[in-house]
Parts: C-alpha cells; sequence; structure tokens
DNA sequence: TCCTTACTGATAACAGGATATCATTATCGG
DNA sequence: CCGATAATGATATCCTGTTATCAGTAAGGA
C-alpha cells in the first residue's frame, strides 16, 4: 500500500514551484522548509517513486550530476547559467537535425544544451 | 624534463587513429596492443597531459564518463549509438540557437547530442 | 656507456552520487 | 483509537571513475 506522507509532498510541492530542474540535494534543501528533519536518502526514494509513475522526469547534462523536474508534456531544452550552474528550461527546439546524422546512421532523438548567464548573472564578473 | 615514451605515443596513436571519442578504458585497450603492459594509470596520466597542451579534448556527454579526442580545430557535436553506446563526431552544426535563450539571458556557446543507431548498429534489435 | 630522474604499473585511496540497512515513526484502514 | 506495516532518518556501504603512492624502469643528455 502506498501512503501519503508530509515528506512526499513537500518534494513534489518544491519541484512543481520550482520551474528549473533541481538536484536532490536542492531538492532536500527547499523541502527541508516544510519538513525540517527531512533527510537525503527520503529524497533519493521520492525521486525515484515520482520517476517510475511517470510524474516527474530525469534532466541529464553533460559532467553534471542528475537534476529532477516534474514531468512536462513535450519536448525541451536546457540551459545552464556557466556563473551560478543553475539550470533552466527552454522551450524552443531547434527543429528536426537528423541531416546532421552521419549517411546510414538512424536519428531518433537529440539533446541540445544552451550554456552563458542567466538573467541574474549578466553582468556578474565571473 | 619531458620524456617521448612507448606509452605515451601509442596513446596518441589510438587516439588519432580511432576518429571518434574514446574513454579511457577503451584507450588502455587499444593502447595495449602496442604496449602489453600499458597500465590504467598511465592512460589517465597521458590524458592529463595532452589536454593540458591542448592536443586533446574531453568529450562530456549526459549521464556518461568523459571521453577523449585528439583536439580539431572548430566547433563539432556528436552522435551516440543507443544500441553499442559508442560516440561518433557530427560535422555539421543547426548554427545560432541564441535565439532559444530565455528573455535576458545571454548565450554563449551550445553542446548538441544525437542519438539513434550508427551504421553498424541499424537493424539490430534492441 | 653511464647516470639522473621522469615515467611507469600495480594497487591503494579517494570522491561523489546513489543505494542498503535497520531501528524508529507515523499513516490510514478497520 | 488501534495496529499492521509503509515510510522515514541516520549512516554505513556501494560503485564507478579518477588520482595518489611508491618501488622499479627506462629515456636521453653527457
Amino acid at each position: 500500500m502506498q501512503r501519503n506522507t508530509r515528506q512526499k509532498s513537500a518534494v513534489r510541492a518544491v519541484l512543481t514551484s520550482s520551474h528549473r530542474p533541481l538536484t536532490p540535494q536542492e531538492i532536500l534543501e527547499g523541502a527541508q522548509g516544510d519538513v525540517p528533519g527531512l533527510g537525503i536518502a527520503t529524497v533519493y526514494r521520492v525521486l525515484k517513486g515520482l520517476l517510475e509513475e511517470g510524474e516527474a522526469s530525469a534532466v541529464e547534462l553533460p559532467g553534471q550530476a542528475a537534476r529532477y523536474e516534474m514531468a512536462h508534456l513535450g519536448h525541451h531544452h536546457h540551459f545552464q547559467c556557466r556563473a551560478c550552474d543553475k539550470v533552466f528550461e527552454v522551450s524552443g527546439c531547434p527543429g528536426d537535425l537528423s541531416r546532421l546524422a552521419p549517411a546510414g546512421f538512424q536519428m531518433d532523438g537529440h539533446e541540445v544544451v544552451l550554456y552563458g548567464r542567466c538573467a541574474s548573472c549578466v553582468g556578474t564578473p565571473s
């Protein structure tokens, strides 16, 4: 039987209110506002459950630990700030890139990551 | 003083002859053809040197350990085969993607990864 | 050729991210 | 309100990729 716990709700709330993918650590810190004693193990357990149920999805970027976001309908990409390392959603998509695939290769998907400075870090010295 | 060793030459040769980014493990196995006793520590040491001198560059893909390739001039991307996991070079580029960045963000680069099946894995059952 | 010392190989140690363990807590059907 | 048990928190453990250690080896200038 599946129970509704304060911990699970808190994790879900943090993911929902943040409109960018979060690391388990960020989720932990955010959810501890609601559930002070929350532990990192629980965050991982809840995330695992949300992934299995399709409620959340993992976001993997080059050279980075996985981040998590609530599952959205539709294909989208991400922007990583080189100053604060936060990852943001990007709604657009360059479109069909299969023309780039080498001859004889069969392409079925793509990932795009944009890099630069987010609105709050523009102008900040590196 | 810097010495030219058989180990260093072997690593360089493997990277040069393979036209795709290789994991340290793949480099080890390839270079052991030339230098049977080669150890993984030496592969990492040589790679570190090549990176510092700009001879090689690291290729990081989402959720993957770093791979290495000899430094090329020019911007390019990669294709990862979902069947054999090998990574291949892609010469094209979708072009300027700054229109995708959220308003107020300052974009200075991008990464694109294509997924699918490489020429040798097309038709292979998953 | 000899000698200095950079380099090597084996392996222990490390790093971090994620999972397993286990006694305790708290959810929720009855 | 109880009681069975799912879920939790603290922490040990795992895991994989990478680096440090150190005695032994070999590159290359003299």
